[in-house]
DNA sequence: GCAAGGTC
């Protein structure tokens, strides 16, 4: 017989993947891990006896950049990232979600895609086929997609008796999205970055950054500060007439609200007061309901956790994370609003039938029946957010609690009655001016009472009846002011990005967080959204060059452009081309017209030239540059009105008055933080623009201590410059091959009395003899390593030496007393890994980078320190 | 150092 055909499974994530097994498998599965778990049992598929491997990716695998050469951000002019190729890389390279899936697809003659089932997840079924291969066999009988509206046993059943093919369009509208949003986003940004970088020094964001989705996120936020500030004090007035009824005092609301004209008001104040006796025209009742929530979706939770509970929206997923792998929430990721039909509330409440809370509630609830829930929407996802275990306070942190509080009474409320009150108005007639009053009698309270901040206020009538008339007790003109709205608070701007369609609900949160990050928006008290200069002064700038850049509507066009893709109605390629070119367009006329912005930078911000401290020479013209502290810090020379950028890691000092060589720079000291941080010197001239040729990729493109590379083949410190003769080179002052990494450990200069070398490339360092005088490395070499042969002179009180001697030339590895004295530290595998990690090393061991320059000549590979 | 979208 024919061995049995292997089938692959393949989910969103791993959530998923257990659900899909455990329904197809009835709970009879081996599970084994691996990069993500992989479910495996056998089971009739197409008719066949078949096995069944259910594993899943962990979102998309991945995800689009540009190539290497146009990530120089000085060396590409972001016009031509329009036009520019793109690459897909794996999103996460550690994961090696892309081999996982490769070795798991081996011997499967089928490939059954458990994605989500929206356009994401689409795009990832394209993913997943490509990492298996499977494309190059006969897809379309190996390859289907099941589409389930729910993960429940019902629907993934029914989706597997219903498989179909990938929908190729729906993938490239997201392909189309990534490339869009790759190019508009990072040309705008590169552009506004550089350019106001390079002329102001206290604009406190590192990047300038643009946005389909966060500028106009941002866009609500200034527009209503804008309102604020541009908001017109009025002072109005309203007459309250006050009667006294059966030992109720009550204030009368007037028909007309309120007039903006004092002797307009005044009149109609004497007229009531002349009449003095107002007559019931009208009582009528009317029975109202306040209806109970839907289920509850991610956004929903957002909103409250933000305005009732004071979580961030980022805060928030993460305690809903936690709750959700904990077993005491559902998965709290999801659009849906909607329970689905075998939903089993009762299961659910039952859970909740002993909490010191809402107990009673839930039991009144079992015993007379809990109501239907409302409609909502079933965007074919996840359930909505709803409690599993019970917890009790003791058992969750402050802030878990607080949250699986409010699941726990929405999901209650959701299936408890609607509120029902009788809002009763009673309306007068006085000087021939309407007057009324509005009394409401909450007849059940509902899912209130498990919602109390929701409840229907109470609010007694005396009786009434038509035709009667009652004496004016007093009437007040009163004077107000019209106010201004506040800022927008967190919870309104979900909101809006909802309504506006910027974002999902899993990127909202992001998108938030990024226009605090960037310094645009502060939180303030009440999570309201306060602008600063920078926020303010970019929307403005695009509201007078091109105010579509910060308007909601640029998510919706492209939205619209791409459902044309996902429809079938447009091809991928002319879409991304038509949209790609009107945004040219926009990025031209925005770069010509940046000078308007400009004028309001100008008036916030001080210039380079006006910001920073007097620091160190410049080698050009001999004056001082300027350190400017403000992200990217910096140096800046006003003479020669260059930027030299700086590691944006550790502090920064003036190595004694020591200069380059090459340019005369003065040489400065970077330290990095920590007890265990190294210091290395740097020219800023050769930090920016090495002077070598090649340099930037003669130590393998990876540099130590820089995080930031402005420039071609930046970031360059003394600690990897090939200079032949400089004090401070790494040819000077390199001691031999790090143990760890294919770096060469340099002497740090400014170590003493606790002597070290430094990797140059990694973490890894090694501790000299401590409390020496002074160590300094020499010409010579060890003639058995070849490493730099150090000189040593010892305090004379601690002097390892005999007679008191304290002059030592040796070889750190070869000379048995310095052997003795040196110690390596952060090397976190070197220790344990030495007898299995042989192969590989010895090549890199070889390769002494650095000292091999002048001299041109190997160095035998048995140079290194594996002899500790 | 850049976007937005998945998910952890």
């Amino acid at each position: 017989m024919a061995p049995p055909c292997k089938v692959l499974m393949v989910a969103e994530k791993p959530s998923i993947a257990l659900s899909i097994a455990s329904v197809l498998s009835h709970g009879q599965m081996s599970t084994r891990r691996g990069v993500t778990e992989v479910h495996e049992f056998d089971i009739m598929f197409l008719g066949f006896h078949a096995h069944c491997r259910v594993t899943s990716v962990i979102g998309h695998v991945f995800s689009v950049d540009f190539p290497a050469s146009y990530q120089d951000w000085t060396a590409t002019d972001p016009l031509n990232l329009f036009q520019a190729p793109i690459l897909k890389t794996e999103s996460n390279p550690k994961a090696h979600i892309q081999r996982h899936l490769s070795q798991e697809s081996r011997g499967c003659g089928y490939l059954v895609l458990w994605l989500d089932c929206d356009r994401e997840g689409e795009n990832i079924c394209f993913e997943v086929i490509e990492c298996t291969g499977f494309h190059v066999k006969e897809a379309k009988e190996r390859v289907y997609r099941a589409r389930f509206s729910s993960v429940t046993e019902k629907d993934i059943l029914k989706a597997m008796d219903n498989l179909v093919e990938p929908n190729k369009d729906e993938a490239l509208a997201v392909d189309a999205r990534q490339e869009i949003d790759l190019k508009v986003g990072v040309a705008f940004t590169r552009f506004q970055t550089s350019y106001f970088q390079g002329k102001y020094g206290n604009l406190d964001s590192r990047v300038i950054s643009y946005g389909p989705c966060q500028t106009p996120t941002l866009g609500f936020c200034v527009q209503r500060y804008l309102q604020i500030t541009t908001f017109k004090q009025e002072k109005f007035w309203t007459v309250h007439p006050y009667i006294i009824k059966n030992g109720y005092d009550l204030q009368l609301e007037w028909e007309r609200q309120m007039l903006f004209d004092l002797n307009v008001a005044t009149m109609f104040q004497k007229l009531v007061m002349e009449d003095g006796l107002l007559e019931v025209i009208d009582i009528s009742e009317k029975q109202e309901s306040k209806g109970r929530p839907c289920g509850l979706n991610t956004v929903n939770l957002l909103k409250v956790a933000s305005s009732a509970l004071g979580f961030g929206p980022q805060v928030a997923m993460q305690l809903a994370e936690r709750l959700y792998t904990q077993g005491f929430i559902s998965y709290p990721r999801t659009e849906s609003t909607a329970y689905p039909s075998s939903f089993d509330f009762k299961v659910t409440l039952n859970e909740q039938i002993s909490n010191p809370l809402w107990g009673d509630h839930v039991q009144r609830l079992l015993v007379e029946g809990y109501q239907k829930p409302r409609m909502g929407t079933d965007a074919g996802d996840h359930p909505p957010i709803t409690p599993m275990q019970s917890a009790t306070e003791d058992m969750l942190a402050k802030d878990a609690w607080r949250l699986y509080q409010y699941v726990c009474q929405h999901f209650i409320a959701s299936i408890s009655p609607d509120c029902k009150f009788v809002r009763k108005k009673v309306q007068f007639k006085v000087g021939g001016e309407c007057f009324h009053c509005v009394g409401q009698h909450v007849t059940l309270e509902g899912f209130t009472s498990i919602m109390p901040w929701l409840a229907v206020n109470e609010k007694r009538l005396p009786q009434f009846t038509i035709g009667e008339k009652i004496e004016v007790s007093n009437v007040e003109l009163y004077e107000g002011n019209t106010e201004p709205p506040d800022y927008l608070t967190e919870s309104e701007l979900i909101s809006l990005m909802e309504k506006n369609g910027i974002g999902t609900d899993a990127s909202i949160p992001v998108h938030i967080n990024n226009i605090c990050e960037r310094n645009y928006v502060q939180v303030q008290s009440g999570r309201k959204l306060v602008p600063t200069a920078l926020g303010i002064a970019l929307i403005r700038g695009y509201q007078y060059i091109d105010p579509d850049l910060c308007l909601p509507e640029i998510r919706s066009f492209i939205e619209h452009q791409i459902t044309l893709v996902a429809k079938g109605q447009a091809d991928h390629v002319r879409v991304v081309q038509h949209v790609l070119q009107q945004f040219k367009n926009k990025y031209s006329y925005f770069v010509k017209q940046i000078e308007n912005m400009d004028v309001l930078f100008e008036a916030q911000f001080s210039t380079l030239a006006d910001s920073g401290r007097v620091f160190s020479k410049c080698g050009k013209c001999l004056r001082y540059l300027k350190y400017i502290s403000a992200r990217p810090s910096r140096l800046y020379c006003g003479t020669c009105e260059e930027v030299y950028y700086l590691p944006q890691k550790g502090t920064i000092k003036l190595f004694k008055e020591l200069t380059c060589p090459l340019d005369n720079f003065e040489l400065l000291i970077i330290s990095m933080p920590g007890p265990e941080g190294k210091s290395f010197p740097l020219c800023p001239y050769c930090y920016n623009s090495p002077p070598f040729e090649g340099i930037d990729t003669l130590f393998g493109g990876t540099q130590s201590g820089s995080s930031v590379k402005p420039g071609k083949g930046a970031g360059m410190p003394c600690s990897l410059c090939p200079h032949p003769t400089c004090r401070h080179s790494l040819v000077t002052q390199g001691v031999c091959a790090c143990p760890e990494c294919s770096g060469t450990l340099v002497l740090d200069p400014v170590s003493a009395p606790k002597w070290r070398l430094n990797c140059n490339k990694c973490n890894c360092f090694v501790m000299l003899p401590q409390g020496a005088h002074r160590i300094a490395t020499t010409q010579e070499r060890c003639s058995e390593c070849d490493s730099a042969i150090i000189q040593v002179d010892f305090n004379k009180k601690t002097t390892p030496l005999e007679d008191g001697a304290t002059l030592y030339v040796g070889c750190i590895l070869c000379d048995e007393l310095l052997h003795s004295l040196v110690e390596v530290k952060h090397g976190k595998s070197f220790f344990k890994g030495l007898g299995t990690r042989g192969r590989g090393r010895g090549t890199r061991r070889g390769g002494f980078r650095g000292r091999e320059l002048p001299s041109g000549k190997r160095i035998d590979p048995k140079m290194s320190f594996r002899d500790f």
